[in-house]
DNA sequence: TTGTATGCGTTATCAA
DNA sequence: TTGATAACGCATACAA
């Protein structure tokens, strides 16, 4: 239906190149007569020619495409993550394909797959799972890629994530500092990154505080809903249940939210509940949920210039960054008298003052 | 740096057809040796062959790929709607590519261009604006194209949607039941569909009810949470405000009770409010906001379905799907004594009892 | 100032 | 049972 170079070539009577050269606005650059410019030009428009990307992106070996990977597009932060990506590709002029792997590594895997035969420039990929072979194979092959927010730490790729094991801190400390002892995580993918290291923030905070860990109350197996639901449900079952819930992500909390209602618990008079990750509806739930909040924008930014200067220069060092988390208190937290095992905290020793500043 | 068919049919001693053929499992039909199809397999991995998208597109005049485009991914209706979409084009072995064109025309005529240059089989489209001239074009050109939950009613295209007449007649039946008659209205883009048809439907309710039309109570300009923000202050302000609002989406509720919390308006006490769209946060928000609901789940299904008839199918005739919305009542609408004017809807004579069922 | 010819990697047609 | 070859649409080196 699309006409095609060869079909402005007929009509005007010049040749394919010079046809390609015109819509290329190289005239000046070749010298071509201004009349011929125009009669290609007109009939261009005429025809209603497109440039084929295919034929292009084969006869140029490039294509000016990233493709991006996220785990879960229906939730808030990736949803987040995705668009100011894309907002930072376009500047760039870069188009982009989104795949999201449903936090399955096998749909991760054929999205990789996918991705690479369509000959995408380079990647970005928040990767699910722990096994990373597809992801060292897209380095290996020299195709750019930077990993955002979960990463391996076995693989020395870019990557931009938030500064995980500080936001569980943060977290955590407030929660001893407003009187609580027997704090409960509920955590998403175990062997993720980012989950290890939030659940390694939380036992630090807990260890500084000579806090015994109680394994009874890191529960949990995935970054969804129904996953904090129901580990709320079993938490609060619990013979000696917890008076505070740290939540690794937002759909956790949204969960958690849910099992409370259902057993009449109040946040935060009966249980403290506060989450990593920060969406744009924290404030008005009910109640506000305090959180931790990752720099989306940023994230986005560091992703798409280090992506950038991949392509460009192909052989600069490697970089992982870590980005600073922000704590945001808001009311669903209540401070209670300490237990006995906080008299201990109480003197002090090993809190570090510095994380909690903020608050 | 991939290998090519070539690279393979070099290294095995056979010619490029007959990799061509191995690798597509044609084997048995061309009745290629067993010998030389498992020379030809081990040789495509030691190669770590991976078959070129571009150059099989260009080949065959088909890629297999959808493409999508939705006004705003981060917002909570749309990356729902993305995420079924996705789904669904897996089941049918389509692959596809996500745009948002950011409630801009303009980024939306240049994502239809983009996709367009890349062949993509097919169009699935959430359009913005009033301007259809684009889309036409797509159909012209006989490509497969189906518009979800924003279409156009002067063109003739494939399309699924709410009811969204329907959507605001529940919600405002609903308020003029509770005795609200000064119920506010905060649009989205004035011009779409979408927002054209809860306003009607907003309008219709009214004047079913027998209660004035104030142009005062029509407001906004956008989908967006600051615009909800925005005018619900100016509303507030007005020395005759509303006892109810009324917004026309998601973040534009988002946006009205962050005015409210602002002014320290407590919903429902103060203001009652409910909203188009029932995003998933909604039950947990301070209070539980009251909203209608769209078959986000369906609407993805129908869309799929009809596009992948349409590729079949290209003869038959267009369908305009409507699905119906659901009202879920929760808590941010209060009853209040009717005023004056109600007593006029209280003799009930032009109120469709049937809308309202489900309350 | 413009044209010719070649190749990007596949698939499909025809031939052997 | 396998191979040679053309064509998809474009960009570019080389000619003229």
């Amino acid at each position: 239906m699309s006409s095609t170079l060869k079909d402005i070539a007929n009509k005007t009577g010049v040749s394919v190149s010079t046809v390609s050269r015109v819509l290329h606005d190289d005239s000046k650059k070749y010298k071509i007569s201004v009349e011929t410019t125009a009669r290609v030009k007109s009939a261009a428009k005429d025809l209603g020619y497109r440039v084929n990307a295919l034929a292009r992106g084969l006869r140029q070996q490039k294509t000016s495409e990233v493709g991006i990977i996220v785990p879960d597009i229906s939730n808030p932060f990736f949803s987040e993550i995705v668009k100011n990506l894309a907002g930072e590709l376009r500047k760039k002029g870069y188009n982009f394909i989104v795949y999201d792997s449903d936090e399955d590594p096998n749909i991760e895997i054929s999205g990789v797959k996918s991705l690479l035969e369509k000959r995408v420039d380079g990647f970005i990929i928040a990767s699910v799972g722990q096994d990373f072979a597809h992801i060292k194979k897209i380095r290996d092959a020299e195709i750019p890629i930077v990993m955002v927010d979960r990463c391996f730490a076995d693989l020395d790729v870019d990557s931009v994530s938030v500064d995980n094991v500080k936001g569980s801190l943060l977290a955590v400390n407030y929660l001893i500092k407003e009187g609580h002892s027997r704090i409960a995580f509920i955590q998403g993918l175990p062997g993720t990154y980012a989950n290890e290291n939030r659940l390694k923030g939380y036992k630090i905070a807990l260890q500084q505080a000579d806090i015994l860990i109680d394994e009874q109350l890191i529960v949990g197996d995935d970054f969804r809903t129904f996953n904090g639901y129901l580990k709320t449900k079993s938490l609060l079952s619990l013979s000696n249940p917890p008076t505070a819930i740290f939540t690794a992500g937002d759909l956790i909390a949204l969960g958690a939210l849910e099992a409370c209602k259902e057993n009449n618990i109040i946040i935060p008079n009966d249980l403290s509940l506060i989450t990593f990750d920060d969406p744009v509806f924290a404030s008005y739930l009910s109640p506000a949920l305090s959180a931790v909040e990752q720099p989306t924008l940023k994230i986005a930014e560091m992703a798409v210039a280090m992506l950038y200067n991949r392509i460009k220069n192909p052989g600069d060092e490697r970089r992982r960054i870590l980005l600073e988390p922000k704590l945001n208190i808001r009311s669903s937290v209540e401070q209670i008298t300490p237990l006995i095992n906080i008299s201990q905290f109480n003197d002090g020793k090993k809190v570090s003052g510095s994380l909690i500043k903020g608050t």
